[in-house]
DNA sequence: TCTGGGGTCCTAGGACCC
DNA sequence: TCTGGGGTCCTAGGACCC
């Protein structure tokens, strides 16, 4: 029989500096930003320990300072995360399965066994030996339901939910327990008298299509029900875009300054975008002013380039759609690839 | 002394074309 | 001196996820 089986290493991030630094082990540990509690940064991950006081992802840290001001606070290294994540990858591909890595610390496996919690055991088993470290493992009938599960069976273990539990585990829960709905969903749902995944799944179809949109409504409705795809598919990631940004640790208001920054990032784009291989069609920027509102202008490039003068040009004329009123805490470039949907 | 960085997909309105 | 309907592209923003 076939299965979608959904991997998730448990505190991934912090588990990879306590690793390294074993004396952390037991501690509240919060990685992030420059691991400078005082700065513009929020949370990466932090250590189960450093969750006790309230601490979550997201969060800025100078709040879980706050929270906990003895926690270890340490400086995120993405390089060495994606190192030990493909080592972790390679482990699972090892296995007689499907793979489809959705990020640092997540994949999608399937697999065609009569034992799914077996082979669920045999790879955690295998992950820790290799790696030393510890993961939870979801079962389903589908990416949905594979996926929900893992939140289930954390940290370290392992749970199944289907068609034949998805009512009993999830009819009363409220929308956001759901993959892909959010607060602001769930808000807008309630305001239909829509409170649960029950709820939800009985919704009536047109009023969520007008609602939510001709895609978005049906789709929501069949989340509540648990239904999703359920092919794993371990085609190579294409990206839809490149991008890089920056919230300064001071508010920007000069001109020149601005201008600048704007050039660092957009010399960074560009050499993501000649490493991609693939030259880019668009290019956007984002303007974060004080106090928090964000804006976003773009153009569609002459012709698609990969060349950094031409990406920084564009940049710099679409920077000039902008009024700069304000004063400036981030700012940010982004580069698109043609949607293509033909190949040669 | 609030609120990172890197992504994806969807929606909606206007432009533009036939 | 009146003006349908459909399709696609462009652009800005919303929502969500890791």
């Amino acid at each position: 029989m076939k299965w979608v089986l959904h991997v998730d290493l448990d505190q991934f991030i912090a588990a990879v500096e306590i690793a390294r630094h074993p004396e952390l082990a037991g501690r509240p540990v919060v990685v992030g930003g420059n691991g400078d509690p005082a700065e513009r940064a929020v949370v990466a991950t932090a250590s189960y320990e450093a969750r006790e006081f309230g601490i979550r992802s997201g969060m800025p840290l100078r709040i879980a300072a706050k929270r906990c001001p003895d926690a270890v606070f340490l400086p995120s290294d993405p390089d060495a995360y994606l190192e030990v994540s493909a080592r972790v990858m390679a482990v699972v591909r090892e296995f007689p399965v499907v793979v489809e890595v959705l990020g640092w610390d997540e994949a999608f496996v399937g697999a065609e066994t009569g034992d799914p919690e077996a082979l669920a055991a045999a790879i955690r088993a295998a992950i820790a030996e290799r790696t030393g470290l510890s993961c939870a493992v979801g079962i389903g009938d589908n990416k949905l339901r594979a996926k929900l599960a893992t939140g289930f069976g954390k940290p370290g273990g392992i749970f199944r939910l289907t068609q034949e539990n998805w009512w009993e585990v999830m009819a009363a829960r409220p929308p956001d327990a759901l993959w892909g709905i959010g607060g602001k969903t769930t808000k807008k749902l309630a305001e239909l008298g829509i409170r649960t995944v029950l709820d939800l799944a009985g919704a009536d179809a047109e009023e969520l299509a007008a609602r939510f949109g001709p895609k978005a409504g049906p789709w929501l409705r069949l989340l509540g029900g648990g239904i999703s795809d359920a092919d794993v598919s371990a085609t190579p990631y294409v990206a839809r875009s490149r991008s890089r940004e920056t919230t300064f640790q001071r508010d920007l208001t000069d001109p020149a300054e601005l201008a600048a920054e704007l050039s660092a990032l957009a010399k960074r784009v560009a050499k993501d975008v000649a490493e991609e291989g693939r030259p880019a069609a668009r290019v956007a920027v984002k303007v974060r002013f004080v106090p928090f509102l964000t804006h976003t202008h773009s153009i569609t490039l002459p012709e698609p380039t990969s060349d950094a003068a031409e990406i920084d040009r564009a940049a710099h004329e679409v920077l000039g759609m902008f009024e700069l009123t304000r004063a400036v805490r981030l700012l940010g470039v982004r580069a698109e690839f043609p949607r293509e949907d033909q190949e040669s």
